[in-house]
RNA sequence: GGCGGCAUGGCCAAGCGGUCUAAGGCGAAGGUCUGCAAAACCUUUAUUCGUCAGUUCGAAUCUGACUGCCGCCUCCA
């Protein structure tokens, strides 16, 4: 299993720390707004590659944090002229219903900043023990002078930084890209308690602070979007690892961005649509298959058009299940059908394998498809143990790892609605035997347009809900 | 200015030195089925990988230059 690691730049044999356990870490958002689909993408794709780790076996325990006090937050408080903690509340609702819509799987843990302030004033508390952070009249601040490695894992030197910056320079600071590590109370502000007065944490510290404490000093994944390299993991990295010595996090992985037309979609540029917004329109599925169509680490261009493309894709996917769910329960017995389902599985590794290729994985899934239903076609005899096999393929691949499918929702019809099209049907059969094809064109065309799609065959007519 | 990424068919997108006359999806065209349809299924759809050099027996894949995009350096997944 290889992972590309943004540390060194490279891609890596993934070997996890302690055998068999993987630890992983995912910067989750901050709790002043509904999240975006660029967002979306970042989540998405972390809950698939936690998901493939469980598949090959691993015991994953899976943490995404949500920042829970911040300047945002306060902002958003202010106009609203609510508090801070009720906007904090109703996103991180929001929060847990839309990923729950998402399919993404329970995180073990979703760690709160405002939950943790005596491990994130205890954090700061060490480094300014070690002389990594310096006090200024409340305002406490990293001194990045003092960590050998900064700058390893953007590739950024702190004197080169200086030329391009438009960091309006805080005369406080030792150097203009310290960091703020506690902030002084404003007026009015939520605060906390520390040795240098009341205040709130900044930016960086309770990622540490969080990930050290629920996972140990050294975890093995930590993932966040691309925007997260710098100053935020970079910052992650100094803060950790002046304190414990320790390397922070083994594996880096980052994710590209959802853009709008080239650019890069984000709540400043105002340039976004919500995941609930698109959630209304499409399912689930269609978008996990939509994101997982490109790989996790380059940009993904948005528009309603490229979604509406995997969700045609998707209708092949689900009439395949509907087709081999229909067959599954009007056959009995064994099949001579040779398929080679073990080699899909491993071709579905081995593009997993190779850091995440979902594009590759899902193209395994097509292959599969089309393999399957050819076999189909060509066998006399279609048993159903080949059946059922196809269902076990589908499940473990497609909807257990990548999410793109939900066996049991496929086809799930009312009865009623059942019984009723079934009695027009049986109208219109009676019709065509006579040639009565006005009529029996009306009840189709009427049916069509009530989003009932019918389907002739020898067998006899058939039909599906939209 | 510094750092990083990207450029593959009408569109999206894999590919990481030979099996590439390049996967998969969408779209399009033809076919099977049908009273006609629709749906479904099947088949076809890049001798070519931004441009120009170079390395190599061999390059979409490595190197260099060039062109064009994008991101980070400022809160941001």
């Amino acid at each position: 299993m290889q992972i590309y690691n943004t540390l060194t730049k490279k891609k890596e044999e993934f070997v996890p720390l302690n055998p068999g356990v993987v630890t992983m870490y995912v910067c989750g958002p901050t709790v002043y707004d509904f999240f975006h689909i660029g967002n979306a993408r970042s989540f998405v794709m972390a809950d698939i590659i936690r998901r493939y780790l469980e598949y090959i076996g691993y015991n994953v325990r899976y943490a995404m944090n949500l920042t829970d006090i911040d300047d945002k937050i306060i902002n958003k408080a202010n106009e609203e002229k609510i508090d801070s903690n009720e906007v904090a509340k109703k996103f991180t609702q929001a929060f847990y219903e839309d990923i729950k819509k998402l399919g993404i799987r329970e995180a073990n843990i979703h760690p709160k900043a405002t939950e943790h302030m005596d491990e994130i004033v205890g954090l700061i508390d060490s480094l300014v023990q070690k002389g990594n952070a310096y006090n200024i009249n409340g305002n406490v601040f990293y001194r990045v002078e003092s960590f050998a490695g900064y700058g390893k894992l953007s590739g950024k030197k702190i004197d080169e930084l200086e030329s391009g910056s438009r960091v309006e320079v805080n005369t406080e600071k030792e150097n203009p890209f310290d960091f703020s590590l506690w902030k002084k109370a404003k007026e009015n502000e939520p605060s906390w308690d520390s040795p240098w007065g009341k205040g709130r944490p900044g930016w960086h510290t309770e990622c540490s602070a969080m990930s050290m404490k629920h996972f140990g000093e050294t975890i093995d994944i930590h993932a966040g979007g691309n925007d997260l390299i710098f100053p935020h993991h970079e910052n992650e990295i100094a803060q950790s690892e002046a304190v414990t010595g320790k390397q922070f996090a083994r594996y880096w992985m980052h994710f590209g961005f959802l853009n709008m037309k080239e650019e890069k979609m984000s709540k400043s540029l105002g340039n976004f649509f919500t995941a609930r917004e698109i959630l209304e329109n499409y399912s689930a599925e269609t978008i996990r298959l939509f994101f997982s169509q490109t790989h996790y680490s380059g940009p993904l261009a948005f528009s309603e058009d490229l979604l509406k493309t995997s969700q045609s894709a998707l209708i092949k996917v689900e009439n395949f299940v509907d087709l081999i769910k229909e067959n599954s329960a009007t056959s009995g017995g064994d099949s001579e059908t040779t398929f080679d389902f073990e080699s899909y599985f491993r071709l579905f590794s081995d593009a997993m394998d190779n850091d995440f290729n979902t594009p590759q994985a899902t193209a395994v899934i097509f292959d599969f498809i089309k393999a399957a239903n050819k076999a189909i076609n060509e066998t006399e005899q279609v048993g159903k143990n080949f059946y059922s096999k196809v269902l076990e393929f589908l499940n473990k691949t497609a909807q257990n790892v990548l999410g793109i499918i939900d066996l049991e929702k496929v086809k799930m019809q009312k009865s009623l609605e059942n019984d009723l099209v079934k009695l027009l049907l049986d109208v219109r059969q009676k019709a065509r035997a006579e040639k009565n094809f006005a009529l029996s064109d009306e009840i189709r065309d009427k049916l069509t347009e009530l989003g009932i799609e019918l389907k002739d065959s020898k067998e006899g007519t058939t039909f599906k809900i939209k």
